[in-house]
DNA sequence: AATCCGGGGGG
DNA sequence: CCCCCAGGATT
């Protein structure tokens, strides 16, 4: 049998059942292969099903703020795929009446869909032979080709993208990419593959050559830089100060308590604090109390952040914009949180509920 | 080609 | 703890 054959009947007898297989929605699509880029499948679910419930289709969706499209992303993480998400579909409504184009060429010329959404949403929502290759993809293909090159490498994704459309199941484009993809999630995984429960054992030669665990190659990982944060809770009677992020960079547009990045040497931490909220912000706080701390990581960047409690000594004007607010908790709802600020947030509203 | 962009859970 | 995940945009 051939190598889609033994793929496509295992996937037949295995594949997952996930929310975003229950129908073949474009609209579904897209949105669940936006959500799962650099995202697992469990950690997708539930913002699947919620997002669902608010933006049923895509109409829906295009006529939504991006405000509250972001507040229904907090915490799934890469944040520009929400906006590029609404863009995109913004896009698809005026330039192809809400329809959803059904070749690859087009789908990626849409904003935040790239060379494996484009492919996936064709292959899966259209049945249109299009590759869509991804992590899983790479790491199964290279194993059964034994590919010893880096698959960060352009040249490693271009050759094993021609080895995907070489055994491509023509009459079930969708299956045949979303079986590779299922086999890489709970067969052929990462570190310790299980060739023993896999179909395409016979057939892989890295198995065959006792290299499962070498291929692919590994590329030296990146160096994780710490920064050391302050942020203080300062309450203006039932409100507290709340700053918006800039609209680029690191957790882009999100709203935190507001706080500084301080110097490794500094001794005095809550001091480069209190002279940030005078110079910058035009108030003068003092120290209360600490509230909470803790490490927050990100792919290339480590926060060590303290919370501080705050006094409000002198409340002085507050820079022109709308980027900082004196705001309510019962108003927060509406708002995306920055990383740990988010948990600081909801500590907040559970102590001020149990007084 | 290299870097940036989050967060979480598997192993 | 380490790894890396149904990647895309930017430079």
């Amino acid at each position: 049998m051939s190598l889609a054959g033994l793929l496509l009947a295992w996937y037949d007898a295995n594949k997952r059942e996930l929310p975003w297989r229950q129908d073949k929605d474009p609209y579904k699509i897209w949105v669940s292969e936006v959500m799962l880029q650099q995202t697992r499948v469990e950690a997708v679910k539930a913002y699947f099903e919620r997002w669902l419930e608010r933006f049923p289709t895509l109409e829906d969706l295009a006529a939504a703020a991006e405000e509250e499209v972001l507040h229904y992303w907090q915490g799934l993480g890469y944040y520009s795929r929400a906006r590029n998400l609404l863009k995109g579909v913004r896009e698809v409504q005026a330039q192809y009446n809400g329809r959803i184009p059904d070749t690859k060429e087009k789908m990626k010329t849409v904003a935040g869909v790239g060379d494996y959404t484009a492919g996936a949403i064709v292959s899966i929502a259209y049945n249109k032979t299009a590759t869509a290759v991804d992590g899983n993809v790479l790491r199964v293909f290279s194993r059964l080709y034994c590919w010893r090159e880096d698959n960060a490498l352009s040249s490693s994704k271009r050759q094993i993208t021609e080895w995907v459309l070489q055994n491509m199941e023509v009459s079930r484009p969708g299956d045949y990419n979303q079986a590779i993809m299922d086999l890489g999630a709970t067969i052929c995984i990462p570190a310790v593959p299980r060739c023993s429960l896999c179909p395409l054992e016979t057939v892989c030669q890295a198995r065959r050559r006792g290299l499962e665990q070498v291929v692919p190659f590994r590329r030296k990982k990146m160096a994780v830089k710490t920064v050391r944060v302050v942020a203080g809770i300062v309450q203006d009677g039932g409100a507290f100060l709340l700053r918006q992020r800039p609209a680029k960079g690191l957790l882009a547009g999100m709203w935190e308590f507001p706080a500084t990045e301080i110097a490794d040497t500094e001794t005095d931490d809550f001091g480069a604090y209190r002279r940030m909220m005078a110079e910058k912000l035009g108030q003068q706080v003092e120290r209360e109390g600490l509230f909470w701390q803790s490490r927050h990581v990100f792919s290339h960047r480590q926060w060590d952040i303290v919370f501080y409690r705050c006094r409000l000594i002198k409340k002085g004007d507050l820079p022109a914009g709308k980027n900082i607010v004196w705001l309510e908790p019962s108003a927060w709802s509406r708002l995306a949180f920055a990383g740990p600020h988010r948990q600081v947030a909801e500590k907040l509203e559970k102590e001020l509920q149990n007084i």
